[in-house]
DNA sequence: CATGAATGAGCGTTCATTCAT
DNA sequence: GATGAATGAACGCTCATTCAT
């Protein structure tokens, strides 16, 4: 069982090996995450990631068998962490038996999101940059984390909707828009474009979202 | 500056000569836009290209310089036609005394949108999905297109702030949430993804923008 | 139609198209068929075929999927004249109706043999080189022949046992045998190892394979 | 010269030492074996030869230089083995003063080879499978092998045909053809393509080297 | 003007070989 | 001794671009 390729290495789990194995990886996803955003993972060759992490050609096959399983490690933490917020958030609203508590949820699943994106902003921003692509080659991981979230959110709102805590319009629609929203202000955010400080943009969007932009009476 | 003609060509600039040549870029053009929203700009390649359309490889760098100037010439139209709504709808919006005139002037801006991207649905598709891309390679002419349509947009919300016409947030934050909602919902309705007929939709929309999603008291 | 992979081009069959394509195709084998003899196929790298050749990589693409479909257009030829050759001698052997008969056959088979390799010595000489290679990769032609040709060769057995005029042994054990026998000399006699004239070659082997090795008595 | 030992070995040339190196390149040989067969020895890497013998790549290089000296080990045995009993056949033949003597150093040499080939039959299919490739790379054993043979078969030829027991046809034609007949039949009989029993096998081809095929009157 | 053959730089990937642990 | 991570040359193959016909 010696293979040469990736995955599934010898040694206990955390060994040193182990260890150092991940360590790499990071580097390697390092490197990639900064070319992927400056021109785009397409346009990404494995020369440019290996010379940006500083390696030889043939170390970055040793740790992923191409671009798209080096996207989708980028992806996992955040992925897992994204669904595991939307999950939770569902619960809380099919649970809310008030505006507040309506509210309430969708303000810890934006303060989640919030800790998950800024922890990790660069990813963030690659997601937002390539979500929209095609569902092929080695953005496929994005579009599968992508299509996930939608269909979360559109979820969220038939909850939202069926415990009258949202105005009766179609799911579909008031989902996507939503998500809309919030990716552009994320990615606004994320790359910098935003002079107003984060919690401010936060607040601003939800009120937004729930009470729309008419000036009040 | 004009990447569209790789050399001068001879003849009157309206003769039977420049009327070929405008057919054969559109032929192309459409190969073009077949392809690219199937796998993506970055992607296809000219022979993909010269196939589609059923010509010699040399033919297409007779009308093209290269990918971009094909992506260039795809967007041109609609570039400019969104361009324009977008300043007029400015100017109503500067001129708008009320609450109903500044509704109008967003259902009017929203209803030349509509026509201008259901008059060409599929390079819609394509500016969206490709609209988020780094400004590089044959996206670049997408990618200021993006920007244009932003940096009016903002000045649109601000407009609208300046009147009292729109609640007093962040128009960075309000105007890229809206961008982003609107996008997001016109994409889902270009590709076929959404069950709701499109009149439908874009009263749902602003409806939404304008009162938010908060139930009705 | 344009696609820029090889196999089936545009324009009439006989047209100058096709006669060049024809030209190269067959520049490109002579080059192939030298470093093959040489080196063996599986050694030989695209990289030393368009050297040889005197061309550009992309050059040799266009003509052949790959290296297997350079081998499988060298062999062509002869396959059919071979399989062909085999074919009509088994039939002269099913209507054979005595010994004579039988021998004329064998003669007329090993003329035509000796005919059609010594038209294309080195494609013999290649064959029978890598004939008995496993069925995998570049050589999977070549193993293909190989086993039509065993095929052929017991079926030529058993009919010549069927009227009696051949000796009741295993059919598949002598048909392997005397494949053997005329394989090695044929071998032999086109790579130069041999120095007696061709034609007393082959006599010599009729007899050998029809009399046995035994003295006279 | 002796490729087999990329460094000398410490301790005396029979201590454990010695004894644990043979079995590890036995260990080695035998991985080799398999997969040299399946897919050809050009074919194969060292990677899946460590991978099959269930050690690290290091270790491979230990043992052996290159996959050339591999070849070399898997095959002295049987080639000493074979060299010893064409010495013996030929000096068997050189002293026989009859036609019964003669078939009797034949039969005597077919029972040696038999016993030799049966008792290592992936070495025999493997040289056979490979024997007529170019004297070059890794299999370059395998022709020094076949050459040795054929050198030997010859002047075994001569020296029956100088005692008047065999016919007197070219012994260069009739070397081949017989080593040829005896290689097919052998290759075959050792990959099971054959559904008569060896013993058969050998007797009919003995037969059929000395008597002929021709119907009996 | 249209064509498609030719080019060759450059890509993704593999693999023999080395060597620190 | 054994390991497997690292290397980088070399491979098969693609593709934008040019240009003679």
């Amino acid at each position: 069982m010696n293979k040469n390729s990736p995955q599934e290495r010898p040694g206990k789990p955390d060994g040193v090996r182990a260890q150092n194995r991940q360590a790499k990886m990071r580097t390697i996803s390092e490197a990639c995450l900064e070319l992927f955003l400056k021109t785009g993972i397409e346009a990404v060759t494995i020369d440019q990631i290996v010379s940006e992490a500083g390696m030889a050609k043939g170390t970055f096959y040793r740790y992923f068998q191409d671009k798209e399983a080096a996207v989708e490690f980028l992806l996992k933490d955040i992925a897992e962490k994204v669904d595991e917020a939307l999950v939770q958030c569902l619960n809380e609203v099919d649970n809310a038996k008030s505006r507040d508590a309506l509210l309430g949820a969708y303000q810890s699943l934006a303060q989640k999101l919030a800790v998950i994106l800024y922890g990790a902003p660069k990813v963030g921003r690659l997601y937002l940059q390539e979500s929209r692509g095609p569902d092929r080659g080695a953005i496929r991981p994005i579009a599968k984390l992508s299509r996930l979230i939608l269909d979360r959110s559109i979820e969220l709102t038939k909850v939202a909707q069926k415990h009258g805590l949202q105005r009766a319009v179609q799911h579909e629609v008031s989902a996507r828009a939503v998500v809309g929203a919030v990716e552009a202000l994320i990615l606004a955010s994320l790359d910098g474009s935003l002079t107003v400080p984060p919690s401010k943009t936060w607040s601003t969007l939800i009120s937004l979202v729930v009470d729309g932009l008419k000036a009040e009476r």
